[in-house]
DNA sequence: CGCTTTGGGATTGTCC
DNA sequence: GGGACAATCCCAAAGC
């Protein structure tokens, strides 16, 4: 039954993107830190409605360690090489650098997914769910017919 | 001038 | 093993 075979990878394939096994993104991390209360000596809202939002200069190397030590990387995160892929961001459109120092902003489309829920794939939930539902189907067919 | 901030090319790591 | 993608590393320029 290769069509089973076929939906089990598939299935797998979306659980481990959307069920929350998905590596976090930088956006994420920060988005999370923004909501921490504890945080607020090391990134605050300029306006939470816009999604801008700054570094602060004297704690911004916590905040990077802290984003190295969740990666789990080997060396230490400093706030210049974290920049650097929030710089990728602005070509990806996730964030984008505001003239205001140490500044950035939240692309509307990046905070309407992060507002959504704290996963930022909920699109993906229903149809995850619906492709579970197909599965149970084919393996009550394979079982029982 | 010296320090901080910003910019970008090159490379690495991870996932299929 | 190789292509796609995000993140990391490193150096340089701009700003103040």
């Amino acid at each position: 039954m290769p069509k089973i075979l076929l939906s089990l990878k598939y299935i797998c394939h979306l659980q481990h993107c959307f069920s929350g096994k998905r590596k976090e993104r930088l956006f994420q991390f920060l988005y999370e830190m923004l909501q921490t209360p504890d945080m607020r000596s090391c990134i605050w809202w300029v306006q939470s409605n816009n999604g801008t939002f700054q570094f602060s200069s004297q704690n911004k190397e916590k905040l990077a360690e802290m984003w190295g030590r969740r990666k789990g990387n080997r060396k230490t995160m400093t706030y210049q090489k974290m920049a650097r892929a929030l710089r990728n961001y602005s070509r990806t459109g996730e964030i984008c650098k505001v003239k205001r120092k140490l500044t950035y902003q939240f692309t509307e489309r990046t905070l309407r997914g992060l507002q959504n829920n704290s996963g930022y794939f909920k699109e993906y939930d229903t149809l995850y769910q619906n492709n579970m539902v197909l599965l149970y189907i084919y393996i009550y067919i394979y079982i029982y017919i």
